[in-house]
DNA sequence: GCAAAAGTGTTTCTCGTACACCCATGG
DNA sequence: CCATGGGTGTACGAGAAACACTTTTGC
């Protein structure tokens, strides 16, 4: 009655789509793979799943031991296992999608990766296997949720400009914003802290610093509220 | 350097969640287990992903092998992998979402299911393993996604009466609805085909039947046409 | 004083919402 | 003729969209 346990396993993965925002640009984690197959390709972040631990725990755990990179918004895109997705074996990859504070962030290269580096999503190498793939799905996910989820705080530094946060909004939506429109709605949510903190030492007025106001969003949630901009 | 094949493998499986809408409820689909662990308890139907196959596919044969189900809408939900959620070894769950139009399906239990029914989702049994979370996602991602996209369609027959449509909108959004606004808001879209036949013998004015014009969907979709509701 | 970005209100129009009665059919 | 569900239009209000000038600061 255990004859279940005698199929053939596959191996599971996790890869991961890091996404950071920057002078501007939207831009992707990559790292370049020490070992075949696909050895000096670019490639998204990732490895095997251990037996002692769960899908989001690997995510960390590769995304820590291959860029240093920790304490970051990280949810389940969506897992591919076509037969052929990998020229080795039979290798079922869990995608994960990650949003990360560029800001100050070093990265560092190691486990299986020889090199790291950010990418512009509009400038980046062929990657191995199906990556481009995952990298399409979570490029979806992203235009899609960041209309209704406040993630794209994710992206910016704990305290930012409202030109900041609309210029994300341009870029990840691909489409101009008016920015009396889009300050009223932004404000009218009252989910934006501000700090009394102004840039400094610009050669124009200075800009007021805001953060968001995560508790009060969560707490609003449980009310019914929607996040929609 | 091909050390990483020496990873322990977990076994992967799919389970389905199958939605249908008969007299007016929401179901779901679950098998008795035939086999231990949880022998005899239900359970979704599902079993092993095998080595020549890809996840979809897997998820359609184990659906036809099950219940005799076929040509279905069929998507990935989320993938399931806490360490213990299966008290044999290490097993991680690829959940599908399914839909099926119910008029006129029979069910056939075969494969490792006992029996094969549907349930209420208001008054269905306990679930073995993890099922209860992954019924859980499948019901918030279909009172997500019905809203934005044409899916309720999926789950009515062909023809249809807009007073079914509408109900079963009330019945997935938990809320009622206008009738004029639901109508006027529906037919704006000009996505539903006036076949010219209505209802017969009914003890009342004969409603009109509609057909879900897909193509043209498809095609205003291309335009960056967006199903709202 | 000029360049560069920040900040601010009003009008218009679209769309969501609320709401009540007549119609067709079978029994 | 009555019970049952099918089918229809209008008025109101909220929120989205369009739109241009003044303010602050460093150089």
């Amino acid at each position: 009655m255990t004859y279940t346990y005698e199929f053939p396993r596959p191996s599971v993965t996790v890869d991961c789509v890091v996404f950071g925002f920057d002078e501007g640009d939207l831009k992707i984690l990559l790292v370049k793979r020490l070992l075949p197959p696909f050895q000096g390709q670019w490639a998204l972040p990732g490895g095997f799943v251990r037996m002692d631990e769960s899908l989001e725990e690997a995510a960390r755990r590769e995304l820590e031991e291959e860029t240093g990179l920790s304490d970051l918004f990280l949810e389940q895109l969506y897992t591919f296992g076509a037969v052929e997705r990998d020229p080795r074996t039979r290798v079922i990859s869990v995608a994960y999608f990650a949003l990360v504070k560029l800001q100050g962030k070093n990265l560092r290269a190691s486990g299986d990766a020889e090199a790291t580096d950010w990418f512009s999503l509009r400038d980046h190498p062929e990657l191995a296997f199906d990556h481009r793939d995952i990298l399409d799905t979570a490029i979806t996910r992203l235009k899609g949720k960041v209309r209704y989820q406040p993630i794209g705080f994710e992206l910016l530094p704990t305290r930012f400009k409202l030109s900041q946060l609309q210029h994300l909004y341009e870029v990840v939506l691909e489409k101009q914003l008016d920015k009396r429109n889009f300050r009223k709605k932004i404000q009218s949510m009252g989910l934006l802290i501000d700090t009394g903190e102004t840039e400094k030492q610009v050669a124009h007025r200075a800009a007021k610093l805001y953060e968001f106001d995560r508790g009060k969003y969560e707490a609003l949630v449980e009310r019914g509220f929607n996040f929609e901009l």
